[in-house]
DNA sequence: GGCTAACGTGAGCCCTGCTCATGTTTCAGG
DNA sequence: CCTGAAACATGAGCAGGGCTCACGTTAGCC
């Protein structure tokens, strides 16, 4: 991480060229030349800030992660929603909002399939976001924050992320109906989980 | 794809080899070089038979698909499961089983991620695995074939998929506690569904 | 045997990820 | 203001990957 000013705008520039690559030609088509040609920033400093190709989708993905808990935090806090359903809605409709227009996040979100452990180097992806999102959410359920709820949200996370990207695949703003079953999944899930 | 006999022999000992490597580099680091070296065949001719290393991967997850379908269909004649939870059994039940014994098969499956519309040049894979098993098991429920039902198989088949990863991410021989999570899941997703 | 189409082959082209030797800038402590 | 060291900047070039293509070989029909 950078720690000078020049260098810090120069690091979130090459991350948004990234994301933007990544909508245009795909994780695999992403290649670092060109991301350092769009930020105009030579090939050479972008190694300097990112370990490497995989290094800098981390950090991107790491960006995406801390830019959705913030939104979810906002909006649990001053919305202060009713049960699973509620929060299950204010924690699809944040993933929907972003997936629409924060630019790489369909590529990405916060870890792209395939490449692991690049935001927590010990976790799997999205096992740190459900840590993340457990403690987030534990305190306004008032659900014990144990094992088997660790587990749950795990697996809700994982399904939701799988249905929510089935969704834009179908449609690039995201199948109204796919989106609503994706609620329906969790929600299922989740009730059923609490016996 | 290949006529002559040769040229068969060939074709399977390269997706053999393909398999074998995907399990020992993972995805981004197989390279058709080595492929072709393992299979003992000219690089050149892989590009005969494959279009490119995508078409090579494709035809792998076709494979894989083919034997999943399979091992399915007949398990589901033989035994002839009750309801859902039975036909959601057997069907878990067979991939894990291959996720355990197929090489490669934890790495594509029925088509690597990101890399889509490879089994149906117009349908992404999970859709064309969806319609597949949605014909084998609509006879079995007597459940109307219809959009509904359609919508229903593909969504819980993408919680599947994503569950069961996690499962074996986990653990190499699939974590038992994440494989019961994947079926209640999908039990308590298509029984809701069913009102 | 002759002929054509299918199959077989691997040196090498082009492009990519990444490095590294060499400079330049920043800034704390004097 | 000076000075030194640490941080930052740079881009030619290397290693290695995907894929091609011009040229050889075989299969099988007459």
């Amino acid at each position: 991480m950078p720690v000078q000013k020049r260098s810090a705008e120069r690091f979130e520039r090459l991350l948004d060229a990234c994301a933007e690559l990544l909508d245009e030609v795909g994780y695999a088509g992403l290649t670092t030349k060109e991301v350092a040609r769009r930020a105009e920033v030579p090939i050479g400093t972008l190694y300097q800030f990112f370990s490497d190709r995989e290094g800098l989708i981390g950090a991107l993905a790491a960006r995406n992660l801390e830019s959705f808990l913030g939104r979810v935090a906002d909006r649990l806090e001053r919305e202060e929603p009713e049960g699973i359903s509620g929060i299950v809605d204010v924690t699809v409709d944040e993933f929907v909002t972003m997936r629409r227009t924060i630019a790489g996040f369909g590529v990405v979100d916060f870890g792209a399939a395939g490449q692991d452990h690049i935001l927590e180097p010990t976790l799997d992806n999205n096992t740190a976001v459900a840590g993340r999102l457990r403690s987030l959410t534990a305190s306004l359920t008032g659900t014990q924050d144990n094992a088997e709820f660790e587990v749950a949200v795990r697996v809700a996370l994982e399904c939701a992320d799988s249905v929510l990207k089935l969704a834009f695949r179908i449609d690039p703003q995201g199948d109204a109906q796919l989106i609503a079953e994706c609620k329906r999944v969790l929600n299922s899930y989740l009730n059923d989980r609490r016996r």
